[in-house]
DNA sequence: AAAGCGGGGGC
DNA sequence: GCCCCAGCTTT
């Protein structure tokens, strides 16, 4: 065994944190877990995986789930094709795979949502198989201490890693290896100010030994964000409001939200209360406004969202489209985006 | 190869 | 303000 595995399953043994899905190798448990563990922190996960696997404790019951209460229990966890995607993997390993979960990789690898990550950390962990997961904190790690001086979000730099990933896989006990490499890299080989002072592997550490751990891994992507305005109303009566969902492929995709309105430039309340959409949604009716919230900012990762609230109080409430009115008692039961959810919580029943 | 997809937290 | 997080899919 090399330098690098040896030191860092001595430090695993020592400083790996107690987490729920350490605790079995029951693949659907191992895949529930990955999948929301995608692009998020353990710490933003684990609440949610608590109750994902309190609701849905085997693959049977998430098959026979209806989409809308899956997306109930993403909400707020964000990237939502994951709820999607494991609905329809778990409704095909149900109905086309007897019910038992997948084992080999390119199997699982088939699976909606399942990528190379995932599918690599389902067959270690769950299954005992060679295969070396690739995560932001491997891609870390092993950036540094290979010292992989191609973008690490390029085909090339990807090839390299995965080379060096492979060549360091330990045979014996993958899914802890892979659990170990990881580990080590979110809590010790950080981004920023990595604990290099009391790192054993300092010596030997390509990115230590040139002073390049702040400038690895490289990168070459640089995200464009874009504006958005979005214009929701709020159309109530005492004891109802007017709901849709967003079913384009958009963010957001199959949550629900107030009937919206999207604008290419800011608009002035006057031209608020005189679109199209006012026109369409007030049917005639001549109520108040009731209020038009300030500017509300949401930024996302790819895009930074304007939005304002506008509020109306109808003497009666008419659906169209793909709108329906709901009883205000039931908004808990639908998943709304985080800003839209913030603004009902708290406006309505105020 | 690049773009799109959330929300939260660290510094 | 910028970067990153136990990535995946679509174009």
């Amino acid at each position: 065994m090399t330098h690098f595995t040896h030191y860092i399953y001595q430090w695993y043994d020592q400083n790996q944190r107690a987490l729920p899905w350490r605790l079995t190798r029951d693949p659907y448990l191992i895949w529930v877990a990955e999948t929301i563990l995608q692009q998020t922190r353990i710490s933003q996960g684990l609440p949610y995986y608590h109750r994902f696997v309190g609701r849905f404790p085997d693959i049977h019951s998430l098959a026979a789930a209806p989409e809308d209460e899956l997306m109930k229990m993403w909400e707020g966890l964000g990237y939502y094709s994951r709820a999607r995607n494991m609905h329809a993997a778990a409704r095909m390993v149900v109905n086309e795979m007897g019910g038992i979960f997948p084992q080999e990789y390119e199997n699982l690898r088939r699976l909606k949502g399942v990528g190379n990550y995932t599918a690599a950390a389902v067959a270690s962990i769950a299954f005992g198989k060679p295969y070396p997961v690739i995560d932001g904190n491997i891609t870390r790690l092993f950036s540094r201490y290979f010292g992989i001086l191609e973008p690490a979000d390029t085909p090339k730099g990807k090839n390299t890693l995965a080379g060096k990933t492979r060549e360091a896989m330990n045979h014996s006990d993958p899914g802890y290896h892979n659990q170990a490499m990881m580990e080590f890299g979110a809590l010790c080989c950080v981004p920023k100010n990595p604990s290099c002072h009391d790192c054993l592997l300092k010596d030997s550490c390509f990115a230590f030994l040139n002073g390049m751990t702040g400038l690895l891994p490289l990168k070459n992507k640089k995200i464009a964000r874009r504006i958005r305005r979005f214009y929701f109303y709020l159309l109530e009566n005492k004891e109802n409001i007017i709901i849709e969902k967003r079913e384009n492929a958009d963010i957001w995709r199959n949550l629900y939200q107030l009937p919206l309105l999207e604008a290419e430039e800011d608009l002035a309340d006057a031209a608020i209360l005189s679109n199209y959409l006012t026109r369409e949604l007030l049917a005639g009716e001549k109520p108040a406004v009731q209020k038009i919230s300030n500017t509300l900012r949401h930024e996302l990762t790819h895009q930074i969202i304007r939005a304002k609230f506008v509020r109306f109080k109808m003497p009666k409430l008419k659906a169209s489209g793909n709108r329906i009115i709901i009883n205000k008692k039931e908004i808990h039961k639908f998943a709304f985006p985080v800003l839209v959810r913030n603004y009902l919580a708290g406006t309505v029943d105020k």
